[in-house]
DNA sequence: CAGAATCCGAAAAGATACTG
DNA sequence: CAGTATCTTTTCGGATTCTG
């Protein structure tokens, strides 16, 4: 069992520890719409290094928060999907979905003509 | 106007942006309650340095998160509170929040003694 | 296909000392 | 009080090569 890194005892850090990087929330959000391999969760997410994706995935594992299933085959195929505890993510990362998409909402009103456009809203 | 780092579109990626990395969710939770002054913020988040929380503060401001105010006092007295813009975070440090004190609840249940204590719940 | 291993530069973050 | 400035350390993350 794996401690807690939050010193203050704070409810946020203890979220961070187990979701925060720049690369767990966007990877679990992708594992949201369903199970997905490991070269689906590389294409989805463009500017992800196959080296960080394999570290943040074995983190998430350890974490208990995706489940990874290898099967023996050739070639062959590593399938990631969320456990029961990281379904419980969900309202964290929709509201950051949405919240995102208000922002870009906004920014381009002001940013007229500059064609913003946020894809991967599903 | 500062231009929106996000490669792929992905809204949570817009989030992260803005609010991403490991102090701004935690000093804007603590933003949450109401105007809090430099030294107020540094005492609630403990294991965050001086300079640590002046770069964040710096960065949360540009981004039109949270207001700045400094008073021309003996002592001096700045103030930190957030923008209608900041407050529009707040479903989603709220979810953080939630899930973290559910998490650590469950961790309890497991570490059987260990006394897992969560504060700053509020 | 899905990685593991190694190397290396950049960037983040900490400690410490100083100041209007 | 609310920062700056500077320095050092640590971590992050990219590129590349290799493999079952």
């Amino acid at each position: 069992m794996k401690r807690l890194n939050s010193k203050s005892g704070c409810a946020v850090e203890v979220t961070l520890s187990v979701m925060g990087g720049t690369w767990k929330p966007i990877v679990l959000f992708h594992l949201l719409h369903g199970t997905k391999r490991f070269s689906a969760l590389a294409r989805a997410i463009p500017n992800v290094t196959q080296r960080m994706l394999t570290l943040q995935l074995r983190e998430l594992e350890e974490a208990g928060i995706v489940a990874r299933t290898v099967y023996a085959e050739v070639p062959p195929r590593v399938d990631y999907a969320l456990t029961e505890l990281g379904r419980s993510l969900e309202p964290v990362l929709i509201a950051m979905r949405d919240w995102g998409m208000d922002y870009a909402q906004r920014q381009g009103l002001q940013e007229a003509g500059q064609g913003v456009q946020v894809s991967c809203a599903a």
